[in-house]
DNA sequence: TGTACATCAGTGAACGCGCGTTCACTGATGTAC
DNA sequence: TGTACATCAGTGAACGCGCGTTCACTGATGTAC
């Protein structure tokens, strides 16, 4: 059959929307072209008619989830929304809960470790854009301390998203959110001259 | 062949041991058994007289790596090291370079997450003890506060070493651990009640 | 002391299965004449 | 206006491969007599 004009960039989207969902999920290693092309509605055969491998598909995944204003937390950043709000966000259960439609460095980070470096380097560009997004709504210090900071609360909030995923849901993992969120506020609100030297 | 007594122990443990290192460097799903025993110096075959199925093997190793005190960070925390100390260890390049020796928290905390319930509560008992072992060694707060401080922090180390080895070796890589160490001495040193509240 | 048998960790081929990838084919629509 | 052909997104079977798992077999040593 011959389809309207867009359909073809309409299905690659489509199908691209349905990868970054499910290697959030499951994993990209976890999750076959079958499957996929299958949750996309289509079958495997089709898939390389629009990819030239299944990691091209991981590296424009990667680009989509990055380049859209999906997440809410992103979306609280760019408001100029106060910490509490988005860190509030990025460390709550349903945050937690839906893996598909969040974070990518935080289902993602550590199997993309072991990818080409093609691929690491469209995450690095993700990186840093959080990063800028972060250090622009930290309200003291200057533009280098902000992006330090920056880069640290993002080390924390992954780390903290991904041990409350790990020990599951639960109080005990209401209550590791929770203290991420206290640990960010503290941390954001702290001046580094202040600090004391370590108890004896 | 016949072999020696405690032969057996002593092969099932070295198959552990190799298990631990690989599934830390490549991921559970992409070591496969024929590989992990290969490296044994043994066949696939044998794998069976050992383990019930690869989920058990995951299981012995998760067990193993988190009951020894291999590590350099868990020994310099049992050994009561300042928080400089133990911090500069886990977020140092050589565990950055070197994830197959290091923590399998943050080298397999999200495909854990996806794991059977069985699994992740050793992962559970393992972060448990951890943050035992961090809260023992701060030097301000009551309990419950060291404990809370002490799974931010352990939050902090995974997502920044995470973080650190996704982008790669490098300046930025380097950055990003230093970051993550005045990060968390900052933390440690804090008074939660100092906390100002956020900037205009 | 010498022989026959039991033990059992390890071997290596085979099982069905799903993976990523290839390719000859389909068929509805657009275009040419 | 009607017919013949070109286009091309999608189909579905097939490829070799490695996966986790099973199993008949091996063979050096321990034990029984």
């Amino acid at each position: 059959m011959r389809y309207g004009k867009g359909h073809r960039e309409e299905t690659r989207r489509h199908i691209i929307d349905v990868a970054a969902r499910r290697f959030r999920e499951d994993g990209v290693a976890a999750a076959g072209i079958a499957g996929l092309m299958a949750d996309a509605g289509l079958t495997n055969g089709a898939f390389y008619t629009h990819f030239t491998s299944k990691e091209d598909l991981v590296r424009q995944a990667l680009q989509a989830v990055q380049e859209n204003t999906q997440g809410t937390t992103v979306q609280a950043l760019k408001d100029g929304a106060p910490p509490e709000v988005w860190l509030r966000r990025y460390l709550s259960p349903q945050h937690r809960d839906n893996p598909g439609a969040g974070c990518v460095a935080a289902a993602l980070s550590a199997e993309i470790a072991r990818h080409p470096e093609e691929t690491r380097d469209i995450f690095r560009a993700g990186y840093e854009k959080f990063v800028g997004l972060i250090a622009a709504t930290l309200p003291i210090g200057t533009p280098a301390e902000r992006r330090a900071k920056a880069q640290a609360l993002y080390g924390l909030m992954i780390g903290t998203l991904q041990l409350a995923r790990a020990v599951g849901k639960g109080p005990e993992s209401d209550e590791i959110l929770d203290n991420g969120v206290k640990a960010g506020l503290v941390f954001i609100s702290s001046v580094p001259e202040l600090r004391c030297v370590t108890a004896p």
